[in-house]
RNA sequence: GCUCCAAUAGCUCAGCUGGAUAGAGCAACGGAUUUCUAAUCCGUAGGUCUCAGGUUCGAAUCCUGAUUGGAGUACCA
């Protein structure tokens, strides 16, 4: 929080010229715009009303009469606003050196010292193969929940397995009609594709004869009042899911804390509904339990269903008390797509209407849906069934060709080739998923999953395969231990006053900003943006300023290895392997 | 119908707790390589920030209303 202290300087220096509060003035200042000049801008357009005069006036008298503190070069007035200069030796010490010493704890904070967050994310649901649009959601979980965790916060992931309901009913249902086999045998030649199969089987069945959902339905309802035969099924068909799921969260990078998905909470749901009839928050409507909202201009949220077995709204409902209950939680965020968004705004209305004085804790992350190209031309939700999602294996399997085709062409030599053309593939997937704003729609398009020019995974990861690629070069020319030399080293910061290098070191100066913002909107996008900006600014650098064998390559080496270890830091926290060679 | 979300360069997107000349990438065009990885860098061109009002010294950013697109709208999850 080098930057910081500057600003502490100039607020408290112009809190004695003027009379407005440290806070206020802090608040606004501002970078300059490049071409302007200056490291720190402070607009006195806020001084106006106070002070009475005109903003130009303000700040040239300012201007004028400040005694500059240390650090600092120049105060100069532009059209209103008031730019300072800092002292290029003394602000480049002030942020690399933090770098240096913390390294992989730089930009990590305590604020959240104390307080514990769960996040429900991936959530996928069982007996499907996991989809190219489950990528954004893990994805954005992972990533907040790494950098929750950085910031001191304790944890808790949880994989909140759709593994109940009626679609099991239909799972069920399809797999003894097909007359699949129930002993150990037929169980362990299952596979999670068969799966998959019966799920389209039966939807396809469905079209010819609507009776099979009743059908379904009746299954379900025996499934959840205990049947045996049935659970045996349901607990065979979890545990391939669960395997298959567990594949690819490795090659992801993704780990779990809990994997109690609806079906762990059904035995809860009688308890609640009787509770909530007793409270009179619950009222029967065409045989069903329900909730009513039309208070609040919701339709009402169903707790039993007139056969009497239970919903996901009434799941998720029990989930959000036994994870209060459990882990005392300062914030419940849902990583979850905006399709739900009205689910979740219910199931805060209800525990409101509960008397709940934390419901207002559980939040919703939504994030956009990934639109197919629908059969007239139009983008919309992908339909597993019509054959409109892609497989995420199948994206990576892609993908990680694709990026062993470049490897082959550009560094032919390199060895483990195709472990690293998958993490650098992988790399560049959840760079991409992470890239944008996390409402906006993505359009699936393949051209685009596997185009890696410009501002992508790729760019900022080879970005610290060159740094990491320099450190390692001067280490093999001279035969030292470089970075234990950088450690004892006392380098002459006035060295690294070139336009490039200025600019990478203000960007590494931003990334404990970057990381707490992110924590304010839930908003991975803003550490990817800055990824981005840090690997232009180091690609910059290293293409205009040699290192190897100059008369400041110490300091430039410094500074390499300050590069270096900002952006490992960032790419760690998005979820994005950080290669050294690729 | 109602509710929520979005709209910025030809395309994909940053910028939104109001501040100086609205930024990237892709695509197009021109240049840089005896490489510490050119998976790079530099330059040219590209804009009525959907529209109309309002608030303000100042609006892409805040408010209101339209338009267009997407999602959702009780016995699915």
């Amino acid at each position: 929080m080098t930057a910081n202290i500057y600003k502490e300087k100039i607020a408290q220096l112009l809190c004695a010229h003027t009379g407005v509060a440290e806070s206020d003035i802090s608040k606004v200042i501002t970078t300059p715009p490049s071409g302007v000049g200056g490291d720190f801008s402070v607009p006195c357009f806020t001084f106006a009303r106070v002070m009475k005069k005109s903003p130009k006036i303000i700040a040239e008298s300012l201007a004028g009469d400040i005694n500059l503190p240390e650090d600092f070069d120049e105060a100069v007035a532009v059209n209103g606003y008031l730019n300072f200069f800092v002292n290029k030796k003394g602000y480049t010490q002030s942020v690399l050196l933090p770098i240096h010493q913390k390294k992989e704890q730089y930009g990590v904070s305590a604020t959240g010292e104390g307080k514990t967050i769960v996040i429900d994310f991936s959530s996928p649901n069982m007996g499907k193969e996991l989809a190219f649009h489950h990528l954004r959601g893990t994805m954005l979980g992972n990533s907040l929940s790494r950098i929750y965790k950085s910031c001191g916060y304790r944890v808790v992931r949880i994989n909140h397995l759709g593994d109940w309901g009626t679609s099991y009913g239909k799972l069920i249902t399809m797999y003894i009609k097909e007359g699949l086999g129930e002993d150990d045998t037929s169980f362990q030649s299952l596979t999670i594709e068969k799966l998959n199969q019966l799920y389209q089987a039966f939807a396809h069945a469905a079209e010819a004869q609507p009776e099979l959902e009743d059908e379904a339905r009746e299954t379900f309802r025996t499934l959840e009042a205990g049947d045996e035969r049935y659970r045996k099924l349901w607990q065979v068909f979890r545990d391939i899911t669960l395997q298959e799921l567990k594949r690819l969260y490795a090659i992801l990078g993704v780990e779990f804390d809990e994997y109690k998905g609806e079906a762990f909470f059904v035995d809860q749901a009688p308890s609640l509904i009787k509770e909530m009839q007793e409270r009179g928050l619950c009222t029967t409507s065409r045989g069903s339990q329900v909730v009513e909202l039309d208070t609040e201009d919701m339709p009402p949220f169903m707790l039993q269903k007139s056969d009497g077995s239970t919903l996901y709204a009434t799941r998720d409902l029990c989930a959000a008390l036994y994870r209060k209950k459990t882990f005392n939680f300062a914030k419940n965020l849902y990583i979850v797509d905006m399709g739900q968004a009205l689910h979740f705004r219910q199931l805060v209305s209800v525990l409101e209407k509960m008397d709940i004085e934390w419901a207002q804790d559980c939040e919703h992350i939504a994030f956009g849906l990934i639109l197919t190209k629908g059969k007239d031309g139009k983008w919309e939700r992908g339909k597993t069934r019509a054959g409109g999602v892609s497989l995420l294996k199948d994206v990576i399997e892609s993908a990680s060709q694709k990026i062993l085709e470049i490897i082959n062409e550009k560094n032919p030599e390199l060895v483990e080739k195709e472990n690293i053309a998958r993490q650098v593939a992988v790399g560049a997937l959840v760079f991409s998923s992470l890239k944008t704003k996390r409402r906006n729609d993505v359009n699936f398009e393949w051209d685009k999953v596997l185009s890696f020019d410009g501002d992508t995974g790729p760019y900022v990861v080879n970005a610290h395969v060159r740094l990491s690629s320099i450190l390692r070069k001067h280490q093999e020319t001279k035969a030292v231990d470089t970075l234990a030399m950088l450690e004892e080293a006392d380098p002459d910061f006035s060295n690294l006053e070139e336009e490039q290098a200025r600019e990478l070191i203000g960007a590494l100066a931003l990334f404990p900003e970057k990381v707490l913002s992110v924590l304010e909107k839930n908003e991975p996008c803003i550490l990817s943006q800055y990824a981005i900006s840090v690997a232009e600014k180091a690609h910059g650098f290293i293409h205009s300023c040699r290192v190897l064998g100059s008369k400041e390559e110490l300091e430039r080496l410094y500074l390499v290895n300050c590069a270096r270890i900002v952006l490992k830091n960032t790419l760690t926290l998005l979820g994005v392997p950080p290669v050294e060679r690729m």
